[in-house]
RNA sequence: GCCCCCAUCGUCUAGCGGCCUAGGACGCCACCCUUUCAAGGUGGAGAUCACCGGUUCGAAUCCGGUUGGGGGUACCA
């Protein structure tokens, strides 16, 4: 399984992706894409990228911009497809949108229609029903009759007389499809277990299997990679592609990602959208790398890999035949090692998005090597900074009074502590509030007054900040300042002397 | 129901007939470091390789069956 893919006939491969506009890029679909791209740079080979929305009631602009923005933002390009900023099309084998497809795919059910590969269906919706449910009740598996498949002129105009419209359907040869796929090795289907199914509906718009059939063929795909939900599929678009006379692809089936509960991941029992992920911060090389190795592995202990590295290493051939469970806690894990791998400069430009305006990018600079460590997503800096733009009295309402004594002390002796730790800032020569001299005055301090360090950082710590899980403590006053320390020491002083 | 696919620690995986008394990572536990929380370090628990039969001198690795799980069965994609 090693080598690149190549062609039939010896030429680079092309790939594509297909993604409906029906819903935001979906995680599946975005390690589908990857999969795909990593393929085509591989192999050298070309990436198609085409937006299946047929589905007119469903589609949306919307839903196609998240798709492509969110792809790009993966680092996913390709060599044909839409534009996005309303620019042309790039490619020969344009339009890449099915919805301007229309008139081609009208012009092969003509062929399909006049050489009785496929034929109009009258059948209404009730019909079918009554027959599903026939069958359903007789134990026998539910699919078409095939009544129409053998209607008169006579009958079809006596159907056309009483104002039906008619769907088309593909007539199914009966026979076993064989093929090999790239990542499953032989499969057989009987497609006589198949009804004939409908390729347009009767309002005119032509259905996913024909149009998937007909656009891979005039995009001259070679190698068809896509989710195990379609395997099934798979005999029904190569009996299509032997009635329209075209070059038959290599097909790839990848393993689906799971819930927890082993079943198709979903948005129902989680987080699907890849958009959502980047809001939270996590980071797009994580997000690949973390892809990339569900359902993959490049058969060493490596597990950092860059997208050039993956292109390099990655094998269609090696992917898994089983799918595999979406783990949050290392897709999490993994985050924030890329986090951690930023320099500060870098981490501050991307910081820059999920922390508030209040910070000025100099303050977001100096805030990082703070909170580097303890981020695991981008937007776990939100929380972790707030003290730096909040007001005073804001922190002062995040805590209650008697949350600043510790366990064995009194109210008394932490208002002592408090004011002991006011003074010694006050005291200070405001060219001395750095971390380092505030850290070792503190620590003779709390030496002085009997306390554990600790114990004597704590209070200062929620005062300050509003918080008892903070970045280092020193650290955080000298980004405060002086003033912004005095004062907060003082309001809990103030509450400490109220509460009493 | 029918068709198809799959099966190594809780999870992601290494493994392609002897190197496996099954390796790594995440998670979990303990300890160390430590001003909180993290990060980091060290150690640990955790898989009779789903089960049953074969093939073989030898099987996690090959074959068959069973069980379990999943996907598909639309005038959705």
């Amino acid at each position: 399984m090693t080598g690149s893919l190549t062609a039939p006939d010896g030429r680079p491969i092309r790939v594509r992706m297909a993604p409906s506009p029906t819903g935001p890029l979906h995680i599946g679909t975005a390690r589908t894409s990857l999969y795909n791209f990593l393929t085509a740079r591989h192999a050298g080979g070309t990436y198609v990228l085409r937006i299946e929305d047929t589905d007119a009631a469903r589609s949306t602009p919307e839903f196609e911009r998240d798709i492509i923005d969110n792809l790009h933002w993966l680092g996913i390009s390709w060599d044909e497809g839409p534009q996005v900023a309303g620019g042309d099309d790039v490619g020969e084998h344009g339009p890449y949108r099915q919805s301007a497809r229309m008139e081609r795919y009208a012009a092969e059910v003509e062929r399909l229609l006049a050489s009785g590969a496929a034929y109009r269906c009258y059948c209404s919706a009730d019909e079918l029903e009554t027959a599903r449910r026939a069958q359903d009740a007789a134990k026998e598996p539910p699919r078409y009759s095939g009544r129409c498949r053998t209607l008169t002129d006579a009958e079809r105009a006596a159907f056309e007389a009483q104002g039906r419209r008619p769907a088309i359907r593909f007539a199914v040869p009966a026979e076993t499809i064989h093929f090999d796929d790239l990542i499953r090795g032989e499969v057989a289907f009987d497609n006589a277990l198949l009804g004939d199914f409908v390729i347009v509906r009767a309002d005119g718009m032509p259905l996913y299997h024909l149009v998937v059939v007909v656009d891979d063929a005039a995009m001259a795909i070679t190698h068809v990679i896509r989710g195990e939900d379609h395997l099934s599929n798979t005999p029904k678009h190569i009996a299509l592609i032997r009635a329209l006379g075209y070059p038959e692809p290599v097909f790839g089936h990848i393993p689906l990602i799971l819930n927890p509960d082993r079943s198709k991941m979903s948005k129902r029992r989680s987080q699907t959208a890849i958009s959502a992920y980047r809001e939270q911060g996590y980071l797009p090389e994580a997000m690949v790398n973390f892809l990339a190795f569900l359902g993959w592995s490049p058969g060493t202990e490596e597990e950092l890999f860059t997208l050039e590295e993956l292109a390099e290493r990655f094998e269609i051939g090696a992917v898994h035949k089983g799918g595999a469970v979406f783990d949050a806690d290392r897709l999490d894990h993994l985050n924030g090692v890329y986090i951690r791998a930023l320099t500060d400069e870098q981490l501050a430009l991307r910081l820059r998005p999920f922390v508030p305006d209040a910070l000025d990018d100099e303050d977001v600079r100096r805030v990082v090597p703070l909170i580097r460590e303890r981020l695991v997503r981008l937007g776990d800096a939100r929380e972790l900074v707030a003290f730096l733009s909040e007001t005073d009295a804001e922190v002062a309402a995040h805590y209650a009074a008697d949350e600043l004594v510790p366990k064995k002390a009194d109210a008394a002796g932490t208002a002592a502590a408090l004011s002991r730790a006011r003074a010694l800032v006050a005291e200070l020569d405001p060219a001395d509030f750095s971390a380092d001299v505030l850290e070792s005055r503190c620590r003779e301090a709390a030496e002085d007054l009997g306390w554990k360090a600790g114990d004597f950082f704590r209070p200062i710590r929620l005062a300050v900040t509003g918080r008892a899980v903070t970045p280092p403590l020193f650290g955080s006053l000298e980004l405060l300042g002086r003033d912004v320390t005095l004062a907060r020491l003082d309001a809990a002083l103030e509450k400490l002397a109220v509460a009493a």
